[in-house]
DNA sequence: ACCAGAACTAGGGTGTCACA
DNA sequence: TGTGACACCCTAGTTCTGGT
C-alpha cells in the first residue's frame, strides 16, 4: 500500500429497504398488484405496490444499478476505495481520511435521495461486511462468533443423531463453504469429499441414511476447524519483486520411446544478486516412487517432486514464488486415481489437537493448481501428497505456496539438466534430502482411502 | 509408424447450496 | 430475483495404450 504504516480504517453503510426504494413508474402501478386474503371477511384484497418487491425480476437489476450509480460517484469523484454488493457498501481508508470518506458516502445518499439506516453506519477499524470481521489491526478476517456457533451446533445435531439426508448434506456444505471462505488457506477442502458424496447419494433405503466412517471423521474434523481454525490474513498486494527464479523439471523414461535410465529431476535457480545461476540434478529412488499408484508413466509426481527438492537444495534464500513446469494439462492429474480421496490424518479426531501448529496444519493443506487454461483445484491422492510436502517444506521455510505454469521453452535450463545435459555447467555440491512429511501421510492416506473404500 | 478400442475431456444442461 | 461454487449427466471429440 501507498498509505506506508498508516493504520486502516472501514466505513460501511447499509440502504433501508432497498428494493422498496425503487418506484414503480405510475403507469405501471397497474401490473405491480399483490393479493392477500383478509381473514376477517375470508375474501382477497388487492393492493397496488409502489415500491419494487422482492423476487420481481427487474427489481435485482435496477437496485444494483443504483447502488453501483452510487458507488461510481464515490470511486471517479471522490477517488474513494469502495465496493458495492446490493444494499451493503464499504470502503476502506487510512485514518486521515475514513471520516470524510463516511461523510461523502452519506452526503451523496442524502442527496440522491436514497435513505440508509442511521444504526447501522460504521466507522471502524473492525468493520463488519457481508458477515465477515475485517480486522485491520491485525489483518486478519474474522469468522463471526455466531456463525460459528451455528455450525458447531448443526455438526453436533447430526452427530448426536447418527444420520444426514441428502438435503442436510448439501446445507451443511454450502454453510460451511461459506464459513471456510474465511478461514486460513484451503483447510478442510479434503473433507467435503464425504459430505458432497452423501448430498448427492440417491439410495435412501434401510440404513443408507447413517453416518459412516468417512463422514463421522470429516465432521468432527469440520467441527475441529470451525471452532479453533486461525483466520484467513488480509494480505498486502502490493507486488515485491523476487529475489530468484526457480525452474524445475522432472524426467521419466517413456517406453514408446524406447528410452531408459532412472526417474530424474532437475532445477536451475536465477539470483538477483549472483551472476552465475545455480543448478541441479537428482534421480529419484525406487523406495520413493514404488510407492505411488501404478502408472505406466509417472511424471506428474515426479514434476512435482522437483520444486520440493529444488528448495532443499536451494536453501537459505526468501523465496517468494516458485515457476513449476509440469507441461502436463490438469486432467491428467486425474488420471493418478479414479476416485479423488484424501486422508484425514488420525490426530486431528483427537481434541487435544493443537490446530495452531504449522506442522499440523501443513498436513491438512489443499493446494490450488494454477494452469494456462483455467484452473483446477486436486484433492486426490496421491499427487496431494507431494504437494503437502511442498507446502510443508515452504512453510518450515517461512515461504508460501504458489504455483505457476509456464512455457516449456522458458525452461531449457532445468530440461537439460534433467536429461543429464550438463554442457558447460559446473558441478554442485549435493546435499542429502529428508523427507518431511510425504512417508507419514503415505500410510496414514493409504489407510484412509481404505477405509472410505469400503464403506457404502 | 500405425491402428483400434479404451479412457478421458470439454462444455452444455440441470440442480443444490450459500449470500444479497 | 440475481450471483458464484460445486456436483452430476450426457454427447461428441480427443488422447492414450498396447499391440503389430
Amino acid at each position: 500500500t501507498r498509505a506506508g504504516d498508516r493504520r486502516l480504517q472501514g466505513w460501511v453503510l447499509d440502504e433501508r429497504k432497498a428494493y422498496r426504494q425503487l418506484p414503480i413508474l405510475p403507469q405501471h402501478r397497474k401490473f405491480s398488484v399483490i393479493c392477500l386474503k383478509d381473514l376477517e371477511d375470508d375474501r382477497p384484497k388487492y393492493f397496488v405496490m409502489i415500491g419494487h418487491s422482492f423476487v420481481l425480476v427487474s427489481a435485482v437489476y435496477n437496485y444494483n444499478r443504483r447502488s453501483a450509480a452510487l458507488n461510481d460517484v464515490f470511486t471517479r469523484l471522490f477517488k474513494m476505495v469502495s465496493f458495492n454488493f446490493y444494499d451493503d457498501k464499504y470502503g476502506f481508508e487510512t485514518e486521515l481520511t475514513t471520516r470524510s470518506a463516511k461523510l461523502v458516502a452519506e452526503t451523496i445518499h442524502w442527496l440522491l435521495g436514497a435513505s440508509f439506516d442511521q444504526k447501522k453506519l460504521q466507522l471502524s477499524s473492525l468493520p463488519v461486511v457481508l458477515g465477515v470481521t475485517f480486522n485491520l489491526e491485525d489483518f486478519l478476517l474474522e469468522i463471526k462468533e455466531e456463525r460459528k456457533a451455528e455450525l458447531v451446533e448443526s455438526i453436533d445435531a447430526i452427530l448426536t443423531s447418527g444420520s444426514l439426508d441428502p438435503g442436510t448434506a448439501g446445507k451443511l456444505k454450502g454453510r460451511l463453504m461459506f464459513g471456510a471462505s474465511q478461514l486460513w488457506g484451503k483447510v478442510g477442502l479434503p473433507f467435503f469429499r464425504p459430505i458432497s458424496e452423501r448430498q448427492y447419494s440417491k439410495d435412501l433405503s434401510g440404513d443408507r441414511m447413517d453416518l459412516n466412517e468417512a463422514l463421522k471423521r470429516s465432521l468432527i474434523c469440520w467441527r475441529g476447524l470451525v471452532v479453533c481454525g486461525p483466520p484467513r490474513e488480509i494480505s498486502l498486494r502490493a507486488s515485491k519483486r523476487s529475489d530468484i527464479v526457480i525452474f524445475t523439471d522432472g524426467f521419466t523414461p517413456d517406453q514408446r520411446k524406447a528410452e531408459c535410465g532412472p526417474d530424474r529431476v532437475g532445477a536451475v535457480m536465477f539470483d538477483r544478486r549472483g551472476l552465475a545461476p545455480k543448478q541441479f540434478t537428482e534421480a529419484i529412488p525406487h523406495s520413493i516412487s514404488e510407492k505411488w499408484i501404478p502408472r505406466k508413466i509417472q511424471i506428474v509426481p515426479i514434476e512435482m517432486i522437483a520444486p520440493i527438492l529444488a528448495l532443499e537444495t536451494f536453501r537459505g534464500f526468501c523465496v517468494e514464488w516458485l515457476g513449476m513446469e509440469t507441461g502436463y494439462p490438469t486432467w491428467k492429474l486425474g488420471l493418478l486415481l479414479k476416485r479423488a480421496l484424501v486422508g484425514g490424518v488420525a490426530p486431528f479426531a483427537s481434541p487435544d489437537w493443537d490446530l495452531g501448529d504449522p506442522n499440523n496444519l501443513a498436513t491438512l493443506v489443499g493446494v490450488r493448481l494454477w494452469v494456462p487454461d483455467g484452473e483446477a483445484m486436486t484433492t486426490k491422492f496421491p499427487s496431494t501428497l507431494t504437494l503437502m510436502e511442498l507446502a510443508e517444506e515452504l512453510s518450515a521455510k517461512k515461504c508460501e505456496l504458489q504455483l505457476q505454469w509456464i512455457r516449456r521453452d522458458l525452461n531449457q535450463l532445468a530440461d537439460d539438466l534433467t536429461n543429464d545435459s550438463f554442457a558447460d555447467r559446473p558441478g554442485q555440491d549435493r546435499e542429502a534430502l529428508e523427507w518431511r512429511v510425504i512417508g507419514r501421510l503415505l500410510t496414514h492416506a493409504t489407510h484412509r482411502y481404505e477405509v472410505l473404500e469400503e464403506s457404502p
